[in-house]
DNA sequence: CAACCATATAGATGCTTGTATATATAGACA
DNA sequence: TGTCTATATATACAAGCATCTATATGGTTG
């Protein structure tokens, strides 16, 4: 583990250090160098899907439930809001890269992707414990 | 560590775990249970106020200076923005409660409440390990 | 006091977003 | 084929937001 902290060969932008610009996951936490211009308009659109409470609570219903997948249907009666801004909530969040979709029948699952999820929290909280 | 998985009493509130709403530290993970009404209007705008590049880079700037802390006039220097407007994201940051402010003389300074971020990061990443 | 520097506030503007209603798509089944 | 159910798309609109310029505040120093 702790990966993140190798350290990697600086590039012209001013010493913060930065790999592969389309991953969280190679991002080094805030707290230990901060973050490049081009990783920090990577990150942010993610943390923007996730600042909505609707979409948190879609986010926390599909991970918290089994398999950490969840059924369109039983996530639209959890709301008291119209279908289709629930539909356009989880699209936020699928075109963001946290939730995966599949269609099986009829009904439309989403799942939550955990890597990105734990990738975001070593982002915000790695180096502090 | 871990004290976010002991078992609290049920609310009525549909079986979410509700205990202090004004503090993140006390929601168990995302993916252990779903964030009641309540959690997640409390923790959405705290991560809306990361959701921002500018914000971002200026949490992590801050964050990983000397002593977690920071002046503003290096943080102006930092962007290609206008003063009023980075002026504007500190307030956005400081009033989300993610950055503390203090008046030294002339100069201000700004520092990462560390125990916030450590919150958010195990309510997103908490039960992934 | 006056001039100056660091930072914040006020107000304006154009873009983004959360929500709704209306409609489309597409699978299931009679 | 036709109808029902599940989900998505289209469109519209009010509210929010990121940014700017202009100005205020308040400490420092000559």
């Amino acid at each position: 583990m702790s990966k993140s902290f190798v350290e990697l060969p600086a590039t012209e932008n001013g010493g913060a250090e930065e790999c592969c610009q389309d991953d969280v996951s190679c991002c080094s936490p805030l707290v230990i160098s901060p973050l490049s211009e081009a990783q920090a308009t990577h990150v942010a659109p993610l943390l923007k899907a996730m600042s909505d409470p609707v979409r948190l609570r879609l986010l926390s219903l599909v991970a918290a439930h089994e398999n950490g997948e969840a059924c369109v249907c039983e996530l639209n009666d959890a709301f008291d809001l119209s279908q289709p801004t629930i539909s356009h909530h989880l699209k936020v969040l699928h075109e963001a890269g946290l939730l995966d979709r599949s269609k099986r029948g009829t009904w439309v699952y989403y799942a939550i992707k955990r890597d990105v999820l734990a990738d975001i929290a070593s982002l915000i909280g790695g180096g502090l414990e």
